[in-house]
DNA sequence: AATATATGGGCCC
DNA sequence: TGGGCCCCCTATAT
């Protein structure tokens, strides 16, 4: 066994481009190499020549070695591949070959991305996965992840203070407790593996007055309405959409009827009880016309005081539509960049007529909807990359949080402040993957400080073994980590997260699975409770690596307990 | 147990 | 401004 291992893969025309036809000629039978030669380019050599020059003398005896001994056995060609690289045309040169192991992010030799064990190595030659930096370290050498041994700190605060920000701070951070204590923070399975969506989750919300309902969407457009506290009672309609639901919003004067927004192009207003609904907008009347001409709606929110709907689709329009007579008002209006998506949009809680919106044009964009006009934002606020959402505190709706696909949770602090830039850039890893719900972190709605906010978390951590990708609370006001929610029977990324407007639940969307969270069980709840008690400002301080080990190993042992009882 | 594949956005030409 | 191609810690059906 030496550094050399043999890997049998399916040729396929993107390793071909990459590596060039030299390695695959050795192996190809007469008739294959022709199509080879054939369908092989200058660009081709290019890839082959450089990667030539790229690796080390030693990397190329190697392999050259490898693939000698390799080709003496006749290479097998699975009847199945071949048949399926006929169909794809160009792809038509699939045959199997041995060669050098490669690594699957940058298809050099010497290293390999991927898990050893439940740990991922990053390939080397990318930038970091978690802060997207350029530079020397990788995911497991991060400084946003090595300081506080998770994927969270915060970025240095960029603007100066000013005065007003003084002024705002001694004023909030003076008066009120600052986060969340942690005996609040639900971490308990409660319920898992709720699987009555047969794809996955896109939307998860808590019904406004039916206190133990949860409302659910997934990327099929079923609708799906569940009971967690009578566990039988699960619903689904799947007659609302035809594809993904991405926004959901019960009527508040009339709380049996829900809205919904799909991907479909319509805004559906359906009877909870009955499932029957009726379209209160299509932005698709002439059906499929091809890809550029079909609307999509994610973002939407309810305007309470004028009873307005508002909605906005991925051709960057923002339309109005009046509840009760269910007609749309005006013309629709360009609120970010023509033909991009709007992903989502809040009015502000206290000021309803403020509007924030949020748009793959790396923007998150404040409007008055009294007064509006395209290009007539209030303000505009810059990002690295697509903005997944953006919300106003749900209280005062003085601040403004973003996710971003920069891997960069955003902090405004103050609206009426400076906007240049935000108050805190927050590392964290939330990356874009087609395959994925887009994370958006949210506030928790029961903290008067605005300051707690849940957000999945990507990349996965080691815990006893296991790969498991945590839930995050985060106080937004330092970036610091307030608790990493897991539990070994969620291994699947966790990228739709709910806190209940009233109770200490958390409903978590994974997959196909819908799962609850509740605070610890009564016992220990009472231990903690005291122990917060008796220190009082215990949350100001930084906590040690250390500390945060041994909360992470005692979080572990409870899962690992929840997992015996509810396994097997 | 390997593997095909769905599919959004960035980026490059 | 549009098409083609690439992609990185996925999840699941086969």
């Amino acid at each position: 066994m030496g550094p050399t291992t043999r890997a049998h893969f399916v040729y396929n025309r993107r390793r071909r481009r990459r590596r060039g036809g030299r390695h695959a000629v050795e192996e190809a039978s007469d008739e294959e190499q022709q199509q080879m030669d054939s369908s092989s380019s200058s660009s081709d050599e290019e890839g082959d020549q450089e990667e030539d020059a790229e690796a080390s003398g030693e990397d190329v005896d190697d392999e050259e070695e490898e693939e000698a001994v390799a080709a003496e056995p006749a290479p097998k060609q699975p009847p199945a591949a071949a048949a399926a690289g006929e169909k794809r045309g160009r792809r038509k040169g699939s045959i199997t070959i041995s060669l050098k192991k490669v690594c699957k992010a940058c298809k050099r030799t010497g290293h390999q991305a991927g898990f050893k064990g439940a740990v991922y190595i990053d390939c080397p030659m990318k930038p970091c996965f978690l802060c997207k930096m350029p530079g020397c370290h990788t995911t497991l050498t991060c400084p946003h992840r090595v300081t506080m041994e998770h994927g969270v700190i915060p970025a240095p605060k960029r603007n100066a203070n000013t005065s007003l920000d003084y002024v705002f701070q001694s004023q909030v951070k003076g008066k009120i407790p600052m986060v969340k204590p942690k005996f609040l923070i639900p971490n308990q399975l409660e319920h898992g593996n709720i699987k009555f969506h047969q794809r996955r989750v896109t939307c998860l919300e808590f019904h406004p007055t039916k206190n133990s309902v949860l409302l659910s969407g997934d990327k099929k457009g079923l609708l799906g309405i569940w009971d967690y506290v009578k566990l039988h009672e699960k619903i689904t309609y799947d007659s609302v959409h035809s594809c993904i639901l991405n926004s959901m919003k019960i009527d508040t004067t009339n709380d049996g009827m829900i809205y919904t927004a799909s991907s479909d192009g319509t805004i559906s207003c359906t009877d909870l009880d009955t499932g029957i609904g009726s379209p209160l907008l299509n932005l698709n009347p002439n059906g499929w016309n091809g890809p550029s001409s079909w609307h999509m709606i994610y973002g939407m929110d309810l305007n309470t005081d004028k009873g307005l709907l508002l909605v906005a689709d991925n051709f960057g329009f923002l339309y109005f539509l009046d509840r009760r007579s269910k007609t749309r008002i005006g013309h629709p209006i360009l609120i970010h960049k023509k033909g991009s998506k709007v992903t989502s949009l809040h009015c502000n809680p206290a000021r309803p007529e403020v509007l924030l919106s949020s748009g793959n044009d790396h923007y998150a964009r404040i409007w008055d909807t009294r007064k509006l006009e395209a290009n007539s934002p209030l303000a505009s606020l810059a990002h690295g990359r697509v903005v997944n959402s953006g919300y106003f505190s749900p209280r005062s709706g003085n601040k403004i949080l973003t996710t971003c696909q920069d891997n960069r949770i955003r902090v405004w602090d103050y609206i009426l402040g400076d906007l240049q830039s935000p108050s805190r850039e927050i590392v964290h890893s939330h990356d874009f993957n087609r395959h994925l719900t887009p994370f958006k972190a949210e506030w928790d709605p029961k903290d008067y400080t605005e300051t707690v906010a849940v957000i999945g978390r990507y990349i996965s951590e080691n815990y006893n073994g296991v790969a498991l990708h945590p839930i995050d609370f985060i106080d937004t006001s330092s970036g610091k980590l307030l608790a990493e929610v897991m539990d070994p029977d969620i291994i699947t990324i966790s990228p739709v997260n709910k806190l209940h407007p009233q109770d200490d639940i958390l409903a978590t969307g994974s997959s196909r699975s819908i799962f609850i969270w509740k605070p610890k069980i009564e016992d220990e709840l009472t231990e903690e409770r005291a122990k917060h008690d008796n220190s009082s400002d215990d949350d100001s301080g930084g906590d040690s690596g250390g500390k945060n080990k041994k909360a992470k190993k005692t979080r572990f042992t409870h899962a690992v307990k929840g997992k015996g009882k509810s396994k097997v």
